[in-house]
RNA sequence: GUGCCCUUAGUUCAAUUGGCAGAGCGCCUGACUGUGGCUCAGGAGGUUGCGGGUUCGAGACCCGUAGGGCACCCCA
């Protein structure tokens, strides 16, 4: 066997199958973002860890962030997320952007983990943010862009759902039970809720010095579907999306808390209605973040979206559609030697008439230029050989419909209407 | 970082207690000298992930290592 070089793992192949894949994802995620004005930017791929040192959570900093010194011998980053970047972006230039701010962006992050399903080393991300308005309508407006993604891409409220709650209120209500101290181990106590069976969980919590009572009340707390009610915050937030139109896409959910740090307000989960896989996404809202990396205090809102989970979800339900591999509407075929040089001109003049035309490199037999079409899944085929160029024409075959005519070499406009009117 | 499973032809997988490495699909050639999907016949293609060990003999057993998968951790 001849020597094989692997890929680095975790990293991903996009073969064009799978290309086309993350291409219809962009697409649609770039029309939803655009529906509501929002502006495409990009951060730098590198960055030095004391960017995410501030804010991101230690598990993510020490454990997860792909980090190499350069040549010069500094640290650098894999950017694991971007909303740090992001952050630093709009402080240097607080003063002179307009505001609101809308950005969305669609790249590459990397975070050294165990790949499986759903989860990979590098994943691409789509992030949206609305920096510069507090207020829970804002929030609304950013689970009503994910929504509109969801039914773009034809995910019904009835196969995926946008959990959310509120670091304010469960704030408020973990300190009530006199757990103030202790809130950021509730949370991730909280947070583990589902993972857990009820016997470990009550053990996890004891072991954490939560007593009895605070057990019974944290427990009332998570049960309490309409706990919601209780923040004016949240009320807002739920009528703002009932006014977008979303509000079937929402489900109250306590146990939600998300797992970075830097979430002061309304917190919210993109997730397959069966619980079948991870989660879609992830947002909410961030206060302090810019403050925190040196800028004035902008309020902000966003979320991020990985490129796995929602191709597994859209996989599961048939939402994604048969993508055509080939961008050729049409093959050139070569039937002779002698006859090379006209079919490489008849290329070229069908792209000048638009069309975007593939040439077939050899003067093989017909039948595997043929079934070359068919394997790449170009529809037509121009063929001309001594009798079609004796009759000044062109035959076409169309490989879909298994017909075939003829069309005047002299005017190539009808191949195109032929073509294009199909 | 922890645990379990997997790795044999281009690909998906077989191979009895350790005893001559095989099949489907794909590919190539022909049936069909100017026409694709179907059918039939023939053919090419392997240092069984890599490195050690046990054995008369290893695809199989043992150790190591790399890659892949699943779960945990964490999170998109």
């Amino acid at each position: 066997m001849k020597t094989k070089i692997g890929s680095v793992k975790g990293a991903r192949e996009f073969y064009p199958e799978m290309m086309a894949l993350r291409n219809w994802l962009y697409t649609n995620m770039r029309a939803a973002s655009q529906r509501f004005g929002y502006q495409e930017w990009d951060g730098p791929f590198l960055e030095t860890i004391d960017l995410y040192a501030a804010k991101s959570g230690e598990e993510l900093v020490k454990e997860q962030a792909f980090v190499f010194p350069d040549r010069g011998g500094d640290l650098i980053t894999l950017r694991p997320e971007l909303t740090p970047s992001l952050a630093r972006m709009v402080a240097a230039r607080q003063g002179q952007l307009p505001r609101p701010i809308r950005w969305w962006s669609f790249g590459p992050f990397w975070r050294y983990e165990r790949p499986q399903k759903g989860r990979s080393r590098e994943f691409f991300q789509w992030n949206v943010d609305l920096l510069g308005v507090d207020s829970p309508t804002a929030d609304a407006e950013l689970a009503a862009v994910s929504a509109t993604f969801f039914q773009l891409i034809g995910l019904t409220p009835g196969e995926v759902k946008i959990q959310f709650n509120n670091r304010r209120l469960m704030d408020a209500e973990v300190s009530a039970l006199g757990l103030a101290e202790k809130k950021k181990d509730v949370f991730r106590l909280i947070d583990r809720r589902d993972k857990m069976t009820p016997e470990a969980w009550d053990k996890y919590a004891g072991d954490m010095g939560v007593s009895p009572e605070q057990l019974t009340g944290i427990k009332t707390l998570l049960a309490d579907r309409e706990l919601w009610r209780k923040s004016t915050e949240t009320v807002a937030f739920v009528e703002a999306a009932r006014l977008l139109g979303i509000g079937d896409y929402l489900e109250y959910e306590p146990t939600v808390v998300r797992g970075l740090d830097y979430y002061t307000g309304t917190v919210m989960e993109g997730r397959d209605r069966n619980g079948e896989f991870r989660a879609i996404f992830g947002g909410g809202r961030y206060d302090n973040l810019l403050s925190d990396v040196g800028g004035d205090r902008i309020p902000g809102v966003g979320f991020a979206m990985g490129d796995m989970v929602i191709g597994l979800v859209a996989q599961k339900f048939g939402r994604i559609p048969a993508f055509r591999t080939s961008p050729a509407e049409i093959l050139v075929t070569n039937f002779n030697e002698a006859g090379l040089p006209e079919a490489l001109k008849l290329a070229q003049e069908l792209r000048a008439a638009g069309l975007c035309a593939e040439w077939y490199p050899e003067a093989v037999k017909l039948d595997k230029q043929l079934k070359y079409a068919d394997a790449t899944g170009v529809r037509f085929a121009a063929i001309v050989g001594p009798d079609e160029a004796a009759r000044g024409v062109i035959a076409v075959k169309d490989l879909q419909a298994r017909t075939q005519q003829f069309t005047p070499r002299a005017d190539l406009s009808a191949l195109v209407s032929m073509i294009r009117g199909q």
